[in-house]
DNA sequence: GTCTATAGTCGGATAGAC
DNA sequence: GTCTATCCGACTATAGAC
């Protein structure tokens, strides 16, 4: 991973939105996707995704301009598709409630896809190199998930709860769902999806708790 | 890494006890268990390793086989040092609820330690090798976990909680270190340490409730 | 847009002198 | 035990024909 930050693009597909998307893209994208999150970036091969993806290596070079340009552009296209799918599943009226469990559904329905990306961001955060468009996606995903969840409670809580409080719960909420993804990648037996819906219980039936010092054991 | 189950020691050293450990080893041990946790087994070259311990490359292979043998001995390492330090921490009495404390305060003491051992962990399950040895000192650490926990768990509650219960609980306990652990690799600003007591105050609470059904919000 | 061929580089591993 | 020199293979990336 050489860092140039001025890599202007070889050719077209515009960027991240635009989307004139050659197909052979697509396919390259995807496969990387695939890729990335099994191995590394350094264990990841051009001629693998070239196989991979039935094309010619000098391809993967005519849509991208090398392999860091590739792996920022899978890395942005993993939170894209989080978001879009978080979106596509969202209920139309307002309910709280239903947000918070969207959400979480989400992480449930899309368990490869945000598996994949929470192991890539593993991968990246602990190389040398940073790239800016690397770290702003990343961080997309975790605002977007901390603003999400923050409206939400905050409306289902009613005041109940200072944005303190909600804040702390985020944290520890989103670091379980962290929990639950690496623990997927290390054991492939172990139940995500049990492991999401418990987490569903808990949150919401915090929210319909009086406030945050019963005494019953909670975390906090 | 080429998978060869055969790999005879090449020189002394014994395995994992004995240790006659020629103080060179042991560098290289610590300067690989560091690199390993930053870089991924492919992105860290025997070259670095060298270098950063000050002796030849050539010297790496004569304390080890190849690269994936010295990847195996840090692997295991990092488990054993792990056990260690729950170890020479642990009370002389046998008060349940402490051994519970302590297996949460040495993630707090080691954390260091054990981010390493998850970040690698999550790197090696993601590649297509298995290595046998590999394989048994994850399996190692976390059934430890378990192991300690259940024990300390099931004598605490005196019979309130079923074995089941306590399972799922240690697996609740276990996702969300994880999840502290790789918190704390991709964001350099999260707070390990208060995360983990979170967990410990909810623990010990939890030791405290008389059964698992109070109505009250909790994670099950 | 697609493919072949290849330049250039780097990393793992060993042979063998001291 | 330690170091130099080096072989071999693999990988990124490009030039250039079609």
């Amino acid at each position: 991973m050489t860092s140039s930050a001025t890599a202007a693009r070889k050719v077209k597909s515009a960027g991240r939105s635009g989307q004139r998307a050659s197909k052979n893209a697509a396919r390259i994208r995807d496969v990387s996707l695939d890729l990335f999150a099994q191995k590394s970036f350094s264990a990841v091969t051009i001629k693998e995704i070239g196989q991979a993806t039935g094309l010619n290596t000098a391809m993967i070079y005519y849509y991208f301009d090398d392999k860091e340009d590739l792996f920022r552009d899978t890395v942005e296209t993993a939170v894209q598709r989080t978001m879009e799918a978080f979106e596509a599943r969202r209920p139309a009226d307002g309910d709280p409630e239903a947000v918070i469990a969207n959400w979480l559904e989400t992480h449930v329905e899309q368990l490869e896809l945000i598996r994949k990306f929470v192991k890539i961001s593993v991968d990246y955060a602990s190389s040398a190199t940073r790239v800016a468009r690397i770290d702003d996606a990343i961080k997309r995903f975790y605002e977007g998930e901390h603003d999400i969840l923050a409206a939400a409670m905050s409306e289902a809580s009613k005041g109940r709860f200072s944005a303190a409080e909600i804040d702390r719960m985020i944290e520890l909420f989103s670091t379980y769902l962290d929990g639950v993804m690496v623990r997927s990648v290390i054991d492939p037996d172990f139940d995500a999806k049990a492991a999401v819906h418990s987490l569903r219980n808990y949150a919401l039936g915090l929210m319909h708790a009086e406030d945050l010092d019963e005494g019953s054991p909670r975390l906090r």
